[in-house]
DNA sequence: AGACATCTCTAGCGATCGTTATACAATGGG
DNA sequence: CCCATTGTATAACGATCGCTAGAGATGTCT
């Protein structure tokens, strides 16, 4: 069996923590004393249990993007109807942005904005996830459009691009404080925009 | 005349160079080592000709609101049909937001996203100032239903917060590297949103 | 020239940064 | 019970943070 003095801490409980903390402030602006004292945990737990605070803030995501940013896979993945997709999409992300059990907006668009040069690998790592997220509704798009559900000639990256800075927005709303029914407006207002036969 | 020995850089120069750093790194995650590796002074002079940290970023956003962040307030004013004061806005947006000569996106947006607890009144200065734009906005769009360019009914604020979060938007794509036409395609969509008798 | 005022430079302030060595506490295996 | 093993707590590491005292440089004044 395993030996030594048990951890005194949950490592999923102490993990959780981290997230919000990192959702909230961001990666460079949390300190380790900022997430100690969140936690609950000295120091050196933090560092025996994590690595150093890169690998816990890549931990984190991970573990956030299994969880509370996974609605955006859910919906592209359920919704055989592109439109439904998108929709859905909007519609979930009003609500999950302004949750008040956690910080607002997305922690995978707001967590790497302002970054040092030291931990420019970070915000890379997360455009590059956002990127392929856009690829992904990119994709839904372009095969509604061989579906017959949109016109032959739309533009699938533009309206991916639209969307996208819609989900950017949202997330930027709910932290400046908008409520849960200002980001449905907003959802419904970008979804006037979705491509017509006659666009 | 003024005494003593005489400044050996050019003060405007210096805020400018501070307004590209603050633009690019935001506030807390640009150190005085930064600032001053950028504009070429010492650390001594910087403090006395700018104050402190704090004073200089207030400084560099008065500055940067006149000059780079000024096309909002002037689309607004010069613009009489509300509808054609949206659609200058997104479309100078699109130009300003990915101009090579100087950092991607909004500094008002995104230079206090990721803030530490010890700055949080930065943070609030700049929502402060992103909630009077957007009643600014607001106020323009209620006009145009009082002179009949738009239906009496339009629920004014839920469009300006559209468009506000299609501005925020648009800036986080610059920063994810988005293209200028990228961002006018993102201005061409959103506009088809804008209210008609219809809707 | 000399007095004075202002800027710049070097050096360093105390505080905090991320991280870790060291000593002690708490468990399981013999 | 004793040892091995693992976690926790204290304290401190070097580096960097924002910031500034003190000394020297460079100008305008009389």
């Amino acid at each position: 069996m395993k030996t030594g003095r048990p951890r005194s801490f949950d490592r999923d409980e102490a993990l959780e923590g981290a997230i919000a903390v990192f959702w909230k402030h961001g990666y460079d602006t949390t300190s380790i004393a900022l997430l100690t004292g969140a936690l609950g945990i000295g120091g050196p737990s933090l560092y025996a249990a994590f690595g150093d605070k890169r690998a816990l803030f890549f931990e984190a995501l991970d573990r956030y993007l299994r969880t509370y940013g996974a609605f955006t896979k859910r919906a592209l993945a359920e919704e055989p109807v592109a439109r439904d997709a998108v929709e859905r999409l909007l519609r979930e992300a009003a609500t999950a942005y302004t949750r008040p059990d956690h910080p607002r907006g997305c922690l995978l668009i707001t967590a790497a904005t302002n970054c040092s040069p030291q931990s420019a690998d970070i915000a890379a790592r997360l455009r590059e996830l956002r990127a392929m997220g856009a690829r992904a509704l990119e994709d839904k798009i372009a095969a509604a459009t061989r579906t017959g559900e949109l016109p032959a000639h739309t533009d699938a990256h533009a309206i991916a691009t639209f969307y996208g800075a819609v989900l950017q927005g949202m997330s930027a709303q709910a932290r400046d404080g908008a409520t849960t029914t200002d980001l449905e407006q907003i959802a419904e207002a970008a979804l006037k925009a979705w491509p017509s036969a006659a666009g």
